[in-house]
RNA sequence: CGGGGCGUAGCGCAGCUUGGUAGCGUGUCCGUUUCGGGUGCGGAAGGCCGGAGGUUCAAAUCCUCUCGCCCCGACCA
């Protein structure tokens, strides 16, 4: 296309209300405009990137056997108060009403409606497994929209869904997207760690992200600096250090502490009471049950573990009076010696792992301004259950090998899970066995989605003047700007070149222009196209110049060589 | 939803404290000039000052309400 013609509404300044560098630069390199907050316009320009990254996806997902369906986004109400998840999702999901007043939702993604065509048409094992995937436009009621394209209300998904008879079948289809996905994220150019998730509201056993390293990302992922270890820091695992206990007695032994409420007042109010040899006792209300989690001094709780351990569908801390009416004291001197999940108003006491063994450790007395020492965890305190539920910090030892673990800011671009029977056996999808038997059909789904990955790409590769696509999701494959737009050799020459190089199966965007250089080199760089040929002054010796915008980098090439050259670094970039 | 910030020309902003004819930069249009990193000069068009109500002789400016956008937090695939 010419440029000339091309609808590439560039700004010469920020917008003023973007702040990440992709909402920066594709505002201003004339790819997306704002309709409303979460809500973005794909401009050509974008759309041109948007369909890149679908072929891309749509080939590895045609090669691992997926069928490509598109299914509505406007959904009955019945069907998501039939899998149960209008009450865990309901928040999220944007509701109307067709003119009859009947209940409809948009889809903030499509288990259900994939389920109800499986349980209708999959009756035999023998027609299993299967693969099907859409892209469909998914609509969430975010509470914050946010950063452009990163977070936003209405945006493409593809998502897929896996049918197998049994949970081999799924470990199957979990590998060959796992695999897909890892093709489609290498393809794009994009730097990504898979890492080990919460399923969160999906439900299910098992999880992996695909995550872009950025700070505008909004997760935390552990890595491991001696190994492969990576997790969502929602999963994460870290060793528990070991240290010798405190040297305090082994009796247990209420002693006053005037004032003390937090864990570092009270390491400084005595040797014993280092903040590792305390005992954090924090109250949490899961789905209107008051429980105990008990951590180490110096470990904080990880509600997400904690949730997904209770499989609660909503927790949040006590609050003051529920914890003095089932305590006894107030935040501060609270414990879990003498309490009694049989008969008080809590109902159950967890306890982390980093826990197991701990003798003459100190706790609150439920009993303001006391507290106790010579605390033995196991003789003093009765536990419903033991378990991993602090959050793993920087520093800590990685489980797999001994390493040291960081935690690092990402974005998430895709996400797979094993759901199992979650929706077949609520919506009722099942197929018969060879036995004869009925068995629900065993799930998983996989989503990635694709403006954010467009979005994810400008995070990790820009500069100062502006884009730097991957190759192969640039808008163009080439731009071939004619330096002097006016002159007409320049042009004439500049249309043979976009002619033979779009025979050979090239994009070109031709900068026809008539403007001066200067302007045109900095909108050529603002949008991103990762190779330039400039047509300019050498065109009379039969040459013109091929610049890489990632590094500047500039060569002479002969005018019968250019198609070649290009070829050769189109498909092997 | 809590906290903070912002709505004035297409975009970026000033003006508001102390009410009195709405400005600057950039972009756009016309002319001219220039032609390898956002040219120089001359001219022009363009604003319901987010919306509603109030105070006042007079409101972009003061007061009340409201709508929208951005950031932080809570939350979330």
């Amino acid at each position: 296309m010419r440029w000339s013609q091309l609808f590439i509404p560039t700004l010469k300044e920020d917008p003023a209300a973007a702040e990440t560098a992709s909402h920066k630069l594709l505002m201003r390199a004339g790819y997306i405009r704002p309709l409303g907050s979460g809500i973005y316009s794909l401009l050509p320009l974008a759309q041109r990137v948007r369909l890149k990254v679908i072929n891309i996806i749509r080939e590895e997902m045609n090669a691992i056997g997926g069928q490509e369906f598109v299914l509505p986004a406007l959904h009955p109400t019945e069907l998501w108060e039939e899998s149960g998840r209008l009450g865990t999702m309901g928040d999220i999901m944007f509701r109307l009403k067709d003119r009859k007043g009947s209940d409809h939702v948009l889809g903030v993604t499509h288990e259900e409606v994939f389920t109800s065509i499986a349980r209708n048409a999959l009756n035999s094992y023998r027609q299993l497994p299967q693969i099907w995937y859409q892209f469909q436009t998914k609509f969430r009621d975010e509470l914050r929209p946010k950063s452009g394209l990163l977070r936003v209300r209405e945006f493409t998904m593809k998502d897929s869904y896996s049918f197998d008879v049994d949970s081999a079948g799924l470990d199957k289809s979990f590998d060959l997207h796992k695999a897909a996905y890892e093709r489609i994220f290498a393809r794009a150019g994009l730097k990504f760690v898979a890492v080990e998730a919460s399923s969160g509201a999906m439900g299910g056993s098992a999880s992996t992200e695909f995550m872009v390293l950025t700070d505008a990302g909004e997760d935390m992922v552990v890595l491991c600096n001696g190994c492969d270890y990576a997790a969502n820091v929602e999963k994460a695992v870290a060793a528990v250090d070991e240290y010798a206990f405190g040297n305090g007695q082994s009796e247990l032994e209420k002693f006053p502490t005037p004032g003390l409420r937090t864990v570092e007042q009270l390491a400084n109010f005595a040797d014993i009471g280092a903040a590792k040899n305390q005992i954090k006792t924090l109250v949490y209300s899961a789905d209107d049950q008051l429980v105990l989690v008990l951590l180490r001094g110096d470990h904080e709780l990880n509600t997400t573990k904690l949730t997904d351990y209770l499989a609660a569908e909503s927790l949040r801390a006590a609050d003051d009076q529920e914890i003095f009416s089932a305590m006894g004291a107030h935040a501060g001197s609270l414990g879990g010696v003498g309490v009694k999940t049989s008969a008080g108003k809590i109902k159950k006491v967890f306890l982390d792992n980093a826990l197991k063994g701990r003798r003459n450790m100190v706790t609150g007395a439920n009993h303001d301004d006391f507290h106790y020492k010579g605390v033995d965890i196991e003789r003093d305190i009765e536990a419903t259950a033991w378990g991993d539920f602090r959050a793993v910090k920087t520093g800590d030892t990685c489980i797999k090998c001994g390493g040291t673990l960081t935690i690092e800011k990402s974005l998430e671009i895709g996400h797979i899970f094993k759901l199992g029977t979650r929706y077949s056996t609520t919506m009722d999808a099942s197929v018969l066995v060879s036995s004869g038997e009925k068995v629900p059909i065993v799930m998983g789904s996989y989503g990635i989605g694709v403006e954010r990955m467009m979005a994810a790409a400008v995070e990790l590769s820009h500069d100062k003047k502006g884009i730097i696509w991957p190759q192969a999701l640039s808008p163009y494959d080439v731009i071939v700007n004619v330096i002097n737009g006016a002159e007409e050799e320049a042009l004439a020459a500049g249309e043979k070149l976009y002619a033979d190089l779009s025979a050979s199966g090239i994009d070109v965007l031709l900068d026809d222009r008539a403007e001066r250089p200067g302007f045109k080199f900095a909108d050529n760089d603002l949008i991103g196209v990762p190779l330039r040929i400039n047509i300019g002054k050498k065109l009379k010796d039969g040459v013109v110049e091929l610049v890489e915008r990632s590094t500047g980098a500039n060569e002479d090439v002969e005018l019968q060589n250019v198609v070649q050259v290009l070829k050769q670094k189109v498909s092997g970039g």
